[in-house]
DNA sequence: TCTGGGGTCCTAGGACCC
DNA sequence: TCTGGGGTCCTAGGACCC
């Protein structure tokens, strides 16, 4: 079982865990005793190992299948057009790029094929679920399979009904996917969120609507937030976690060569009264729209911090925090810099300069002072794997 | 007594995903 | 005692324009 972030809650189980009744995204404390009983093994994420294996995988198909037709939809799932495979042969060459990726990086995969996004993720739900009889590959190429994997597969399961949408479709009597694909786009239009909604039934009745995504898309948004590793009350510890998480944020707006306009600053305060459903307290936020975009992680610092003073309130918990860049557009101090004289690149060139260094010596060798040292703040991980891949000094041994 | 119509742009917030 | 983090897209409604 491989634990989410400060070791909170279970976000992944094996088949052996799901067994056991250990429910997913329930708080990691609550399933201890359970856990505990069975000895299932558990884990802090780890996204070192877990981002090195993706890229591997995701590598694998690259050099499987034309250029542009593989498109990453997360760190273990992609979407692939295969339309340059005949339909005759989809069930073989799955199976071959299934063995293949097997073969070369130890994962196992699972995949689903089928007209449209929508449908080939039913597919592929159903051929993990029933591993035996699909060996983890499921076609849907004629009506009379589609409508039969419609049929085995409850409306909560369908990507894109959430928990909203699937109360309301069970009040609705409409209990599966078939029931939903039967639906009119009218219909869909009125009660499913408009456009979205009506782009889901039409994919379920294999009508291609969720398109292809184009690879490297600049991120529109970039977020570092953090639960603290134990409440905090000091102003001090706070503008510290800030400053950090604002310079991890500027870091992936540098890798995407962009610039932000505005950001944003929030923290949580630990709620007052624990009634029986969890739920965050309200996050008290605020933001400032700069004079000018920046990648430069100074400049967003001071910002960032002179907000988080203004929001922080003596006497209280908090036990999040979070920094949220917007407004992001291109870099375009990087094309700039050819007419600009040395003295105004130097922020830019100190920047890159630090990336360099941490790239190459990982864990933060070159911060900010406003970072500071102690991080008392900091999450916990108690139980993380090694980084097999990626640390020469955490390499798999064997005796 | 009677007070239009048709736009655009922006933001907050809701729903969803893994 | 202890419940993650990082995204996307869409809509409603307010402010503003002529």
């Amino acid at each position: 079982m491989v634990l989410s972030n400060n070791d909170g809650c279970i976000i992944s189980r094996s088949d052996e865990a799901k067994k056991l009744g250990v429910a997913m995204a329930g708080p990691y404390f609550k399933a201890k005793p359970l856990i505990e009983k069975y000895g299932v093994a558990t884990f802090s994420s780890n996204y070192n190992l877990y981002g090195d294996l993706s890229w591997r995988v995701m590598e694998t198909l690259r050099m499987l299948l034309p250029p542009g037709t593989v498109e990453v939809y997360s760190v273990d799932e992609c979407f692939i057009d295969l339309s340059h495979i005949k339909p005759d042969e989809l069930q073989a060459f799955a199976v071959y790029l299934k063995e293949t990726v097997e073969e070369w990086t130890g994962i196992k995969v699972s995949i689903g094929v089928a007209a449209t996004k929508v449908l080939s993720k039913v597919a592929n739900r159903l051929s993990k679920k029933h591993k035996e009889a699909t060996q983890g590959v499921l076609v849907l190429d004629t009506p009379g399979r589609i409508q039969q994997a419609l049929q085995k597969t409850p409306v909560e399961d369908v990507w894109g009904v959430g928990y909203q949408y699937a109360e309301k479709l069970r009040r609705l009597n409409i209990n599966t996917a078939y029931d939903l694909s039967k639906q009119d786009i009218v219909w869909a239009n009125k009660h499913l969120g408009g456009v979205t909604g009506s782009r889901l039934i039409r994919e379920l009745k294999g009508i291609e609507s969720i398109g292809m995504k184009e690879e490297l898309v600049n991120k529109k948004m970039i977020a570092t937030t953090r639960m603290f590793g134990s409440p905090v009350t000091e102003l001090q510890d706070i503008r510290e976690a800030i400053a950090t998480y604002t310079s991890r944020a500027a870091e992936k707006l540098r890798r995407q060569y962009s610039a932000a306009n505005i950001i944003n600053v929030f923290i949580v305060p630990k709620e007052e009264s624990h009634n029986t459903r969890f739920r965050h307290g309200p996050s008290i936020g605020s933001y400032v729209v700069l004079p000018q975009a920046s990648s430069a992680t100074n400049e967003l610092i001071k910002p960032a911090v002179a907000l988080v003073e203004r929001l922080y309130e003596s006497g209280k918990i908090y036990k999040k925090a979070g920094v949220m860049l917007s407004g992001i557009v291109p870099d375009t101090s990087i094309q700039g810099n050819l007419f600009t004289p040395p003295a105004e690149n130097k922020s830019r060139l100190l920047m890159s300069m630090i990336d360099n260094v941490n790239f190459a010596m990982r864990d933060d060798v070159l911060k900010f002072a406003a970072s500071g040292t102690s991080r008392d703040w900091k999450m916990r991980q108690e139980l993380r794997s090694p980084r097999y891949t990626t640390r020469w000094d955490e390499l798999f041994e064997i005796k």
